[in-house]
DNA sequence: TGTACATCAGTGAACGCGCGTTCACTGATGTAC
DNA sequence: TGTACATCAGTGAACGCGCGTTCACTGATGTAC
């Protein structure tokens, strides 16, 4: 229970990264079907019974690696989130930056990507422990509009009556304090903001949308305004617009 | 060379079939990973080599099945549209059920959406095949928009300056007639769609949007505003907006 | 109509592969007295 | 500080599995004369 924990606990930490490590490079090299206990075994050295001091078995291996993607796409948009707010940009500047960063990561770890927003691998059930991680960026992204709110800088969208009672649970169940047409937009723009980063990845842009920076951010911006964001409040974004 | 050849082309052309059939079960009971062709062949009472008299490999079946299942979405989306021009919904409306008739298609075949829409399989190189039928729901919602331009249904939207050469450059390529704009929001929308396609069949709005058909509905509906479609054209739709 | 040959579908055995998981074990590290 | 025991990491062999693909073959269907 003491933090310093004898050479045993110190090692099992450090092992247990170096397999996560080791199985990491193998699904950014291969994908997550060619990610094996046997070929991280061999790269680490070690017999491959010997992970199974560390994991019960393969899904749980693949479940810590679906964690840690959400994880770390999670952190990327909160660290863009945090740089924006240092910066002179309005809400939608915000919330086009952690779009960006989401693109970003995407574009720099598409496997992992692919593991958490791809087709599910098939007989895998995601556990329990999947789901703060995977909230983690739409949180982000809910952030940016409840400080737009607070700022008098968010006007709700419309909603369609045969929409409000859904609307409003989700309102009620996952951000009570906005309104539910905003709540039921920020899920969609959510959804299709991935939409559009899995498009890219997964090849459907392909000789298609060849600039796809600016076409990404122009799609994101306009989601951003989707939710109700509004240009004038907080400083002038730099980003101009005709 | 003429219609009625021997029992040797039609028998062929039925194995054919009946392999393609069988893969297509596998994939929709397992997923695409789990399609073999030992599997095949075993359920067909044939030796698995056999199947290479009709398909050279594995992937150049999957490949097939790729292709059948763009043109089944393609198709549904097709129909869907057909009927929609017979009705008294002006292209909002037309939009919204070609949309809609793409997620149904999707519910409905989950695997082959997952073939087509998800992660890529890894190893797997789509080849020059596929790319007609995978852009086949694409040009019906591209029509949708046309259709709309000749009848002064559509207002372009917006275009930022550092879009715009992008913007031009695949207007030409895809649809020259249509404004470089409309042509931007429009490839947008779409990936946009299969976003939230993807994210209602992958799991990710699980214990978050439970009522999903209005919900999908409205942002489908939205998107197409956002590419330009009034509400004024064509006779009044049905569905009231508050 | 009949014959000789070419084409092609389908067989069954085999090759070689890599996988997840189990199990009895050895030896090192940690713990209680 | 030293000893006896418990805990745990790691080993190596083995089980059982299913796969894609190749190959030499048999026998039926099609074709040319």
């Amino acid at each position: 229970m003491s933090t310093i924990r004898g050479a045993r606990e110190r090692a099992r930490i450090e092992i247990t990264a170096a397999i996560k490590d080791e199985a990491r490079k193998q699904l950014a090299a291969e994908g997550a079907a060619k990610v094996s206990l046997r070929a991280v075994a061999r790269e680490l050295g070690m017999a491959s019974s010997a992970l199974y001091r560390y994991f019960p078995s393969r899904d749980d291996l693949l479940t810590a690696l679906i964690i840690d993607a959400y994880d770390a796409v999670g952190e990327a948009a909160e660290a863009a989130w945090e740089v924006a707010r240092g910066t002179s940009g309005g809400h939608p500047a915000r919330w086009a930056a952690v779009a960006c960063a989401a693109r970003d990561w995407a574009l720099a770890h598409p496997h992992e990507y692919a593991l958490i927003y791809g087709s599910p691998v098939p007989g895998y059930i995601a556990p329990q422990d999947t789901i703060g991680p995977a909230s983690r960026v739409g949180l982000v992204f809910m952030g940016v509009v409840r400080e737009a709110h607070s700022d008098d800088g968010l006007a709700a969208p419309s909603l369609d009556a045969d929409l409000r009672p859904e609307a409003e649970r989700m309102a009620d169940e996952l951000a009570p304090d906005l309104p539910p047409a905003v709540v039921t937009a920020l899920i969609a723009a959510w959804a299709q903001l991935f939409g559009l980063i899995s498009f890219e990845l997964f090849g459907q842009f392909h000789r298609v949308v060849e600039d796809r920076e600016p076409f990404f951010r122009r799609a994101a911006e306009e989601l951003g305004h989707s939710v109700g964001l509004l240009r004038g409040r907080g400083t002038r974004t730099s980003r101009g617009r005709t």
